[in-house]
DNA sequence: TTTTGAGTTGTTCGA
DNA sequence: GTCGAACAACTCAAA
């Protein structure tokens, strides 16, 4: 065990909620002789929140909850307070006499706005900040081309992160072997009740979303059962296939290590492994897009798509949002997220599409109504999820994949059962007719109950018009600088 | 420098 | 019902 350099650090937990495999905190009891750590609930983002009741904000109380008392176990606990950042952090520095920060890199832009003051007040004071790669396998300057480019696009990005991984970047950061350099918490910072933070409970728990560490545990456990499968059954959302952990990957409740060591033990020869641990590597990718390419936060990555003059009719907005569009697959999603705050994968990606290619909405709209209602919204994946959609983003691919709603649904939920599940009007309405059901002759409507225009809306647009009229708007702008 | 191969998740059309 | 081609042409990354 090295001896440490510093006397007191200060570590400050952000989207890491976790005490265990956490680069930075281990770093931080590595380096110092006695480590404080805080939480604040920043009033910078919490003030912005309109809705008082807000999943993610519960779900961070409650692993925070969780975390002081992981971290009480290993001798040391857990100061919170409700404060903005910027300031809170140099001020409890300053009180504890602490001679460093540590924390783990946030890579998004406000992130890196605010970590930027916060190192500049210590600096004034004469504290040191530290900041560690935590959340993502590799971060944005290591996976770089031969000449020492950044990728813009995935494949390649992949092999060549693919080719880098070793035992090193897998490794975990045992928190516990430190254990002796905590310093015990003032009892006065005790994690206070979500009320006084402004906020109500939610049906967080009725959804059976739990929060914290070993939530995330118990989820990948499960999941590694089920690994195998994952590459056909992710796409099904009345299926259970997909991990469950996005929220827990946003929160940092989970190491991204821990994750990456069980898709790559069982990645040889398994292609749920792989596949899964592709999906891995997109959340790198993005991370490392958004870094480089900050502008495409709020515009196309592709500046050329800023051209699209995008009709943006209000009323198809509502129609989207509130989940009667008149087709099922689309509505039973919307109402997903809506009810949930969750909406499967093979979702995202088909009402992106609707919103843009047959509403011809600009994809920010969509974007910013995600970023209000997914419990598990993180800016990169969010963003290049969304320009992936609307074609606008570091996908080569041609703006003629357009996806049917229709085809789509008879895919990937071919007997209708995640449509029955949010939409019970159209509990009655035969298979054959799930996916279209204006399809279904006025006779048969009546005999199941589903009037289309009384019962279930009619589709507020035609694919096949609406496919052609976004053709023509993306074409518009072809060729143009 | 030039060339070459390829690009998450698709749809439609016509044989 | 199944299958391959067309959708159009560009950019990226490596050879």
């Amino acid at each position: 065990m090295t001896t440490p350099t510093l006397d007191i650090a200060l570590f400050w937990f952000r989207r890491d909620l976790r005490a265990t495999d956490n680069a930075g905190l281990f770093h931080a009891l590595k380096s110092a002789r006695q480590v404080h750590c805080v939480f604040v609930f920043d009033r910078e983002i919490l003030d912005a929140l309109a809705e008082k009741r807000d999943r993610r904000v519960e779900f961070i109380w409650e692993s925070v909850g969780e975390l002081d008392a992981a971290l009480k176990k290993l001798g040391g606990g857990l100061i919170v307070r409700h404060a903005h950042a910027v300031e809170a952090i140099p001020q409890l520095a300053l009180e504890i006499k602490a001679d460093a920060v540590f924390t783990n890199e946030d890579y998004e832009p406000q992130a890196i706005a605010r970590d930027l003051a916060v190192r500049d007040a210590l600096m004034r004071c004469d504290i040191g900040f530290h900041t560690f790669k935590d959340t993502v396998i590799f971060e944005k300057d290591e996976v770089l081309t031969q000449v020492g480019g950044t990728y813009s696009v995935f494949t390649p990005y992949k092999n060549a992160w693919l080719k880098m991984l070793d035992d090193f970047q897998l490794k975990s950061y045992p928190v516990e072997k430190y254990r002796a350099h905590f310093a015990k918490p003032v009892s006065k910072d005790a994690l206070m009740p979500l009320e006084t933070l402004g906020f109500e409970r939610t049906n967080l728990k009725a959804l059976g979303i739990d929060a914290g560490e070993s939530a995330a545990r118990k989820l990948l456990t499960d999941f590694v059962k089920r690994i195998d499968d994952y590459k056909t059954a992710r796409d099904f959302p009345a299926v259970k296939g997909v991990s469950y952990l996005s929220i827990h990957n946003r929160f940092g409740t989970i190491s991204i290590r821990e994750l990456a060591r069980a898709a790559h033990a069982k990645s040889p020869g398994n292609a749920g492994a792989q596949t899964w641990l592709s999906e891995l590597i997109w959340r790198d990718f993005y991370f490392q897009i958004l870094y480089h390419h900050p502008h495409a936060a709020k515009s196309a990555f592709r500046p050329e798509y800023d051209a699209i003059v995008w009709p943006n009719d209000e009323a198809l907005f509502s129609a989207w949002c509130e989940a009667r569009t008149g087709y099922p697959i689309i509505d039973a999603a919307m109402r997903q997220i809506n009810e949930t705050g969750y909406m499967h994968n093979r979702l995202r990606m088909i009402v992106a599409s609707f919103l843009t290619k047959d509403l011809l909405i600009d994809w920010r709209w969509g974007e910013q109504y995600f970023a209000d209602n997914l419990n598990d919204f993180d800016l990169s994946a969010n963003n290049g999820g969304w320009q992936w959609a609307a074609s606008t983003g570091c996908d080569a691919q041609p703006y003629f994949r357009i996806f049917n709603p229709v085809t789509q649904s008879e895919r990937f939920d071919p007997h209708g059962k995640f449509i029955r599940r949010y939409l019970p009007a159209l509990k009655a309405v035969p298979d054959k007719f799930i996916h279209a059901p204006w399809m279904l002759p006025p006779l048969d409507q009546q005999a199941c109950g589903v009037v289309i225009g009384r019962d279930y809306p009619a589709p507020v647009v035609d694919h096949a018009t609406q496919r052609l009229a976004a053709l023509a708007l993306y074409g518009k702008i072809k060729g143009k600088p």
